[in-house]
DNA sequence: CCCCTATCCTGAGGGC
DNA sequence: TGCCCTCAGGATAGGG
Protein backbone atom coordinates (compact mmCIF):
# COMPACT_ATOMS: atom_id res chain seq x y z
CA UNK A 1 0.00 0.00 0.00
CA UNK A 2 1.48 3.62 -0.49
CA UNK A 3 2.77 5.26 2.29
CA UNK A 4 5.10 7.77 2.31
CA UNK A 5 7.89 6.60 0.58
CA UNK A 6 5.78 5.48 -2.49
CA UNK A 7 3.85 8.44 -2.32
CA UNK A 8 7.17 10.38 -2.58
CA UNK A 9 8.74 8.33 -5.43
CA UNK A 10 5.38 8.75 -7.71
CA UNK A 11 5.48 12.85 -7.08
CA UNK A 12 9.18 13.25 -7.69
CA UNK A 13 8.65 10.90 -10.81
CA UNK A 14 5.42 12.83 -12.50
CA UNK A 15 6.91 16.25 -11.56
CA UNK A 16 8.93 17.01 -14.09
CA UNK A 17 6.78 16.03 -16.50
CA UNK A 18 3.56 17.67 -15.06
CA UNK A 19 4.52 20.61 -14.14
CA UNK A 20 4.24 23.54 -16.53
CA UNK A 21 1.40 21.68 -18.53
CA UNK A 22 -1.66 22.75 -19.33
CA UNK A 23 -4.58 20.41 -18.39
CA UNK A 24 -6.46 20.00 -22.24
CA UNK A 25 -9.37 18.05 -20.50
CA UNK A 26 -10.94 15.81 -18.10
CA UNK A 27 -11.48 12.68 -20.28
CA UNK A 28 -12.87 10.45 -17.97
CA UNK A 29 -13.91 11.20 -14.37
CA UNK A 30 -15.83 8.23 -11.86
CA UNK A 31 -17.51 10.79 -9.88
CA UNK A 32 -17.48 7.62 -7.22
CA UNK A 33 -13.88 8.86 -6.18
CA UNK A 34 -14.89 12.67 -5.49
CA UNK A 35 -15.35 13.50 -2.28
CA UNK A 36 -15.27 17.66 -2.64
CA UNK A 37 -16.58 19.45 -4.47
CA UNK A 38 -19.78 18.02 -6.07
CA UNK A 39 -17.86 16.02 -9.28
CA UNK A 40 -19.73 17.73 -12.03
CA UNK A 41 -17.45 20.72 -10.88
CA UNK A 42 -14.59 18.57 -10.78
CA UNK A 43 -14.22 19.43 -14.35
CA UNK A 44 -14.33 23.03 -14.38
CA UNK A 45 -11.92 23.21 -12.00
CA UNK A 46 -9.21 21.45 -14.03
CA UNK A 47 -9.97 21.76 -17.77
CA UNK A 48 -7.35 24.70 -19.37
CA UNK A 49 -5.45 25.16 -15.89
CA UNK A 50 -1.88 25.10 -15.33
CA UNK A 51 -0.01 22.61 -13.05
CA UNK A 52 1.95 25.28 -10.97
CA UNK A 53 3.58 22.56 -8.62
CA UNK A 54 3.32 18.73 -7.49
CA UNK A 55 3.75 18.44 -3.68
CA UNK A 56 3.16 15.66 -0.74
CA UNK A 57 1.72 15.52 2.61
CA UNK A 58 2.01 12.53 4.44
CA UNK A 59 -0.09 9.68 1.98
CA UNK A 60 -1.57 12.94 -0.07
CA UNK A 61 -0.39 14.11 -3.35
CA UNK A 62 -0.90 17.60 -4.32
CA UNK A 63 -1.02 18.82 -7.67
CA UNK A 64 -1.22 22.82 -7.59
CA UNK A 65 -2.77 24.68 -10.42
CA UNK A 66 -2.38 28.48 -11.34
CA UNK A 67 -5.78 29.32 -9.83
CA UNK A 68 -4.75 28.60 -6.31
CA UNK A 69 -7.10 25.42 -6.48
CA UNK A 70 -5.47 21.89 -5.83
CA UNK A 71 -6.07 18.91 -6.95
CA UNK A 72 -5.78 16.33 -3.80
CA UNK A 73 -5.30 12.44 -4.51
CA UNK A 74 -5.16 9.95 -1.63
CA UNK A 75 -4.35 6.49 -3.23
CA UNK A 76 -5.87 4.82 0.00
CA UNK A 77 -4.92 0.38 -0.28
CA UNK A 78 -4.50 0.15 -4.19
CA UNK A 79 -4.01 3.71 -6.11
CA UNK A 80 -1.84 4.32 -8.50
CA UNK A 81 -1.48 7.77 -10.27
CA UNK A 82 0.32 7.26 -13.49
CA UNK A 83 1.49 9.33 -16.31
CA UNK A 84 0.74 7.50 -20.10
CA UNK A 85 0.69 7.64 -23.13
CA UNK A 86 -3.44 9.03 -24.23
CA UNK A 87 -3.34 5.97 -26.61
CA UNK A 88 -1.87 3.73 -23.95
CA UNK A 89 -4.38 1.04 -23.56
CA UNK A 90 -7.05 1.57 -20.58
CA UNK A 91 -7.00 -0.39 -17.66
CA UNK A 92 -9.78 -1.86 -15.49
CA UNK A 93 -10.94 0.53 -12.53
CA UNK A 94 -8.86 3.81 -13.98
CA UNK A 95 -11.14 6.59 -12.30
CA UNK A 96 -9.53 9.42 -13.65
CA UNK A 97 -8.43 10.87 -17.08
CA UNK A 98 -6.03 14.10 -17.06
CA UNK A 99 -5.52 14.91 -20.62
CA UNK A 100 -2.32 17.26 -20.73
CA UNK A 101 -0.83 19.12 -23.66
CA UNK A 102 2.22 17.41 -23.90
CA UNK A 103 0.10 14.73 -25.48
CA UNK A 104 0.50 12.55 -22.26
CA UNK A 105 -2.40 11.82 -19.78
CA UNK A 106 -2.39 11.41 -16.00
CA UNK A 107 -4.49 8.38 -14.90
CA UNK A 108 -5.69 7.99 -11.44
CA UNK A 109 -7.05 4.12 -11.06
CA UNK A 110 -7.51 2.34 -7.91
CA UNK A 111 -9.43 -0.90 -7.85
CA UNK A 112 -10.95 -1.22 -4.34
CA UNK A 113 -11.84 2.39 -4.04
CA UNK A 114 -10.35 2.96 -0.82
CA UNK A 115 -8.76 6.22 -2.50
CA UNK A 116 -10.15 9.47 -2.77
CA UNK A 117 -9.67 12.41 -4.94
CA UNK A 118 -10.55 16.22 -3.88
CA UNK A 119 -10.34 19.36 -5.37
CA UNK A 120 -10.46 23.27 -3.78
CA UNK A 121 -8.45 26.01 -1.99
CA UNK A 122 -6.49 24.52 0.78
CA UNK A 123 -8.82 26.80 3.11
CA UNK A 124 -11.82 25.05 1.15
CA UNK A 125 -11.03 21.67 1.76
CA UNK A 126 -10.56 22.42 5.23
CA UNK A 127 -13.87 24.29 6.01
CA UNK A 128 -15.60 21.54 3.98
CA UNK A 129 -13.92 19.03 6.75
CA UNK A 130 -12.53 16.94 3.86
CA UNK A 131 -8.75 17.29 4.43
CA UNK A 132 -7.71 15.56 7.95
CA UNK A 133 -5.27 17.55 10.48
CA UNK A 134 -1.84 15.58 9.90
CA UNK A 135 0.99 15.59 11.86
CA UNK A 136 4.42 15.92 11.43
CA UNK A 137 6.65 14.82 8.54
CA UNK A 138 9.19 12.21 9.02
CA UNK A 139 11.92 14.08 7.14
CA UNK A 140 11.28 17.38 8.64
CA UNK A 141 14.09 19.26 10.59
CA UNK A 142 12.33 18.60 14.00
CA UNK A 143 10.80 15.17 13.67
CA UNK A 144 12.23 13.59 16.71
CA UNK A 145 11.73 16.64 18.69
CA UNK A 146 8.03 18.04 18.28
CA UNK A 147 4.94 16.58 18.61
CA UNK A 148 5.66 13.07 17.46
CA UNK A 149 7.78 12.17 20.73
CA UNK A 150 5.65 14.09 22.85
CA UNK A 151 2.44 11.93 22.07
CA UNK A 152 5.20 8.63 21.79
CA UNK A 153 5.89 10.05 25.74
CA UNK A 154 2.31 10.65 27.36
CA UNK A 155 0.01 8.25 24.99
CA UNK A 156 -1.04 4.90 26.76
CA UNK A 157 -1.63 3.42 23.16
CA UNK A 158 0.70 0.62 21.91
CA UNK A 159 3.43 1.95 20.17
CA UNK A 160 2.30 0.97 16.62
CA UNK A 161 -0.86 2.85 17.06
CA UNK A 162 0.67 6.07 17.44
CA UNK A 163 2.94 5.44 14.35
CA UNK A 164 -0.20 4.80 12.54
CA UNK A 165 -1.84 7.85 13.62
CA UNK A 166 -2.12 10.34 10.98
CA UNK A 167 -2.49 13.02 12.95
CA UNK A 168 0.71 12.18 14.98
CA UNK A 169 2.78 11.29 12.03
CA UNK A 170 1.89 12.04 8.44
CA UNK A 171 2.59 9.22 6.07
CA UNK A 172 3.55 6.47 7.90
CA UNK A 173 1.65 3.12 7.56
CA UNK A 174 1.63 -0.35 8.55
CA UNK A 175 5.04 -1.60 6.70
CA UNK A 176 7.10 1.17 7.67
CA UNK A 177 5.35 0.99 11.27
CA UNK A 178 7.08 -2.62 11.61
CA UNK A 179 10.21 -1.93 9.70
CA UNK A 180 10.88 1.31 12.16
CA UNK A 181 10.15 -0.79 15.34
CA UNK A 182 12.66 -3.89 14.70
CA UNK A 183 15.37 -0.78 13.24
CA UNK A 184 15.17 0.72 16.85
CA UNK A 185 14.65 -2.89 18.64
CA UNK A 186 10.98 -1.56 19.98
CA UNK A 187 7.74 -4.26 20.60
CA UNK A 188 4.81 -2.59 18.26
CA UNK A 189 2.94 -3.89 21.13
CA UNK A 190 4.63 -1.58 23.95
CA UNK A 191 2.54 1.31 25.34
CA UNK A 192 4.58 3.97 23.96
CA UNK A 193 4.52 5.68 27.29
CA UNK A 194 6.48 2.83 29.35
CA UNK A 195 9.50 3.26 26.73
CA UNK A 196 12.63 4.43 27.69
CA UNK A 197 14.46 7.78 26.45
CA UNK A 198 16.51 5.80 24.77
CA UNK A 199 14.18 3.75 22.90
CA UNK A 200 11.58 7.02 22.17
CA UNK A 201 14.88 8.29 20.51
CA UNK A 202 16.23 5.28 18.45
CA UNK A 203 12.16 4.62 17.32
CA UNK A 204 11.94 8.24 16.07
CA UNK A 205 15.49 8.21 13.93
CA UNK A 206 14.49 4.85 12.83
CA UNK A 207 11.17 6.08 11.21
CA UNK A 208 13.15 8.54 8.48
CA UNK A 209 15.77 6.11 7.82
CA UNK A 210 13.70 3.09 6.82
CA UNK A 211 11.44 5.14 4.62
CA UNK A 212 14.49 6.61 3.01
CA UNK A 213 16.05 4.06 2.20
CA UNK A 214 12.63 2.18 0.88
CA UNK A 215 12.78 5.70 -1.57
CA UNK A 216 16.06 4.60 -2.61
CA UNK A 217 14.61 1.92 -3.77
CA UNK A 218 11.43 3.27 -5.34
CA UNK A 219 8.67 2.01 -2.69
CA UNK A 220 7.74 -1.37 -1.84
CA UNK A 221 5.77 -3.45 -4.37
CA UNK A 222 4.13 -6.04 -3.19
CA UNK A 223 0.91 -5.99 -4.74
CA UNK A 224 -0.73 -2.61 -6.46
CA UNK A 225 1.63 0.31 -5.71
CA UNK A 226 3.45 1.37 -9.07
CA UNK A 227 5.83 4.41 -9.67
CA UNK A 228 4.27 7.32 -11.42
CA UNK A 229 5.21 5.29 -14.57
CA UNK A 230 3.76 1.89 -13.28
CA UNK A 231 7.20 0.22 -12.97
CA UNK A 232 7.13 -1.86 -9.72
CA UNK A 233 9.47 -0.56 -6.57
CA UNK A 234 12.33 -2.50 -5.38
CA UNK A 235 11.73 -2.19 -1.63
CA UNK A 236 9.89 -5.25 -0.65
CA UNK A 237 13.32 -7.28 -1.30
CA UNK A 238 14.78 -5.25 1.33
CA UNK A 239 12.52 -4.93 4.35
CA UNK A 240 13.29 -6.18 7.64
CA UNK A 241 10.05 -7.64 9.11
CA UNK A 242 6.50 -6.62 6.84
CA UNK A 243 5.47 -9.44 4.90
CA UNK A 244 8.28 -12.20 6.34
CA UNK A 245 6.09 -13.90 9.68
CA UNK A 246 6.88 -17.16 10.25
CA UNK A 247 10.35 -16.43 9.05
CA UNK A 248 13.94 -15.92 9.87
CA UNK A 249 15.05 -12.60 11.82
CA UNK A 250 17.52 -11.02 9.51
CA UNK A 251 19.66 -10.62 12.54
CA UNK A 252 19.91 -13.27 15.12
CA UNK A 253 17.58 -16.44 12.61
CA UNK A 254 14.97 -16.90 14.97
CA UNK A 255 11.38 -16.78 13.73
CA UNK A 256 9.78 -13.81 12.91
CA UNK A 257 6.33 -13.36 14.99
CA UNK A 258 2.86 -12.45 13.80
CA UNK A 259 0.40 -10.53 15.67
CA UNK A 260 -2.39 -8.15 15.28
CA UNK A 261 -1.89 -4.70 16.79
CA UNK A 262 -4.25 -1.83 16.78
CA UNK A 263 -6.12 -3.84 13.76
CA UNK A 264 -3.33 -4.46 11.77
CA UNK A 265 -0.99 -7.53 11.09
CA UNK A 266 1.77 -6.89 12.94
CA UNK A 267 5.11 -8.86 12.32
CA UNK A 268 8.18 -8.52 14.94
CA UNK A 269 10.83 -10.30 16.30
CA UNK A 270 10.20 -11.45 19.99
CA UNK A 271 13.80 -11.69 20.47
CA UNK A 272 15.64 -8.55 18.91
CA UNK A 273 12.56 -6.57 19.82
CA UNK A 274 12.18 -6.19 23.98
C1' DC B 1 -9.48 9.02 26.06
C1' DC B 2 -8.96 4.74 23.85
C1' DC B 3 -10.05 0.38 22.21
C1' DC B 4 -12.51 -2.67 19.04
C1' DT B 5 -15.36 -3.57 15.11
C1' DA B 6 -17.85 -2.77 10.89
C1' DT B 7 -17.77 -0.43 6.59
C1' DC B 8 -16.20 0.60 2.01
C1' DC B 9 -14.11 -2.70 -2.18
C1' DT B 10 -11.73 -6.11 -5.36
C1' DG B 11 -8.40 -9.57 -6.24
C1' DA B 12 -5.44 -13.10 -4.64
C1' DG B 13 -4.91 -17.48 -2.80
C1' DG B 14 -6.27 -21.77 -0.48
C1' DG B 15 -9.26 -25.76 -0.20
C1' DC B 16 -11.89 -29.01 -2.50
C1' DT C 1 -10.70 -25.89 -14.19
C1' DG C 2 -13.66 -23.46 -11.33
C1' DC C 3 -16.25 -22.19 -7.38
C1' DC C 4 -16.57 -20.54 -2.74
C1' DC C 5 -14.56 -18.77 1.19
C1' DT C 6 -11.38 -15.88 3.63
C1' DC C 7 -8.29 -12.34 3.99
C1' DA C 8 -5.75 -8.03 3.06
C1' DG C 9 -6.18 -2.99 4.97
C1' DG C 10 -6.32 3.29 5.05
C1' DA C 11 -9.53 5.97 6.93
C1' DT C 12 -13.66 6.75 9.34
C1' DA C 13 -17.75 6.20 12.12
C1' DG C 14 -20.04 4.27 15.94
C1' DG C 15 -20.39 1.41 20.15
C1' DG C 16 -18.47 0.03 24.59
Amino acid sequence: MPELPEVETIVRDLRPHVVGSRVEALVHLNPAVVRYPDPGDVAVGLEGRTVACLGRRGKFIQLWLDSKQELVVHLGMTGTLTLEAAAAPLRTHTHLRLGLDSGSELRYRDPRRFGRVLLGTESELEQAGVMPRLGVEPFAPDFASGLAAEVLRTSRRPVKAVLLDQSVIAGCGNIYADEACFLARVRPGRRAWRLSTSERRRLLAALPIVMAEAIERRGTSFSDYRDGFGAKGQAFESLFVYGRGGRACVRCRSTLRQVRIAGRTTVFCGRCQS
